[in-house]
DNA sequence: CTCAAACTGTCTGAAATCTAACTATTTAAA
DNA sequence: TTTAAATAGTTAGATTTCAGACAGTTTGAG
């Protein structure tokens, strides 16, 4: 019942989280040039509304491991801003629809120009030979982790 | 000076990061019998201190991607609930050093307890060869991260 | 069909985190 | 040596996120 090899995963998400944290996640808090002061937890959820148009509240909140609750008052300001936009569910009215906006759109595309950036200079300390690794084991982690 | 191989990388964690929220993330939220009622962050803080021994508070606002401001009543509370102690840095009286306590080092066995048997759980849905590829996958992204 | 269970989003007051100052200490350049 | 810049930690007030309760909707078992 008990994988060794499974243990040995846990400590690596462990020691990874952390030097996450500490190398990319700073990309997020970059605020200059930023029209619309959106704070960290509003990127991360444009980003994910541009990839995943149409989705409810909840899931959002799966993604970003966030509570719905939190989620009301967040999507509130980015409708506000004209960033994102609700649209209610024909199939199901309990559920309303997440989408970007044009301008929204376009925010995300200036956001992900710096930080194509930040990932070029960064990762281009490595060689292409860790580079490929690296890219190799991110696919091999994201495919596991879309079985679970 | 623009490398596709890295954008690529960018991409996959962009895909990565939601899914690690969704799939693993939530383990932290776990309270049942927490005499300590120790929330997410509490708990991440826990883990980083016990693998980092000595860190110091602003080092471990990167690891957590959280301002210092902010762990000044975190770390607070921990000392209150008797899991973390401070002690002065003799070399430099700028730095608090953070230890986990006995009863620190005990609550974070039950808090890893909980936790392998989810990891356990959830990757035994996956095939040896695939776990190995995760396994593998993590170990050469973990490198890349501590070179950049 | 009926009705309980599950799920959606919102609301409210409590709790956690953030920003931006501030003091103290160390580092390093002048 | 002197001094400016960098870093460590704390604090206060503003902002964000939280937990838990709520009403409306859908699902599915009996």
């Amino acid at each position: 019942m008990h994988n060794p090899k499974i243990k040995e995963i846990e400590h690596l998400f462990m020691e990874f989280m952390p030097l996450y944290h500490k190398k990319l996640s700073p990309i997020f808090r970059e605020n200059d040039d930023d029209e619309f002061r959106c704070h960290k937890n509003q990127k991360r959820a444009i980003m994910i509304i541009h990839r995943t148009k149409g989705i409810i509240l909840s899931e959002l909140g799966r993604y970003l491991d966030m509570r719905k609750g939190s989620l009301t008052s967040l999507i509130d300001a980015l409708v506000e801003n004209g960033l994102v936009e609700r649209r209610e569910d024909v199939h199901d009215r309990r559920k309303t629809l997440l989408y970007l906006t044009e301008a929204g759109e376009e925010y995300y595309r200036q956001m992900m120009e710096r930080t194509s950036k930040t990932y070029q200079k960064l990762f281009s300390k490595l060689s292409e030979e860790e580079i490929e690794q690296c890219l190799q084991g991110l696919q091999h982690v994201v495919a596991a982790l879309k079985k679970i």
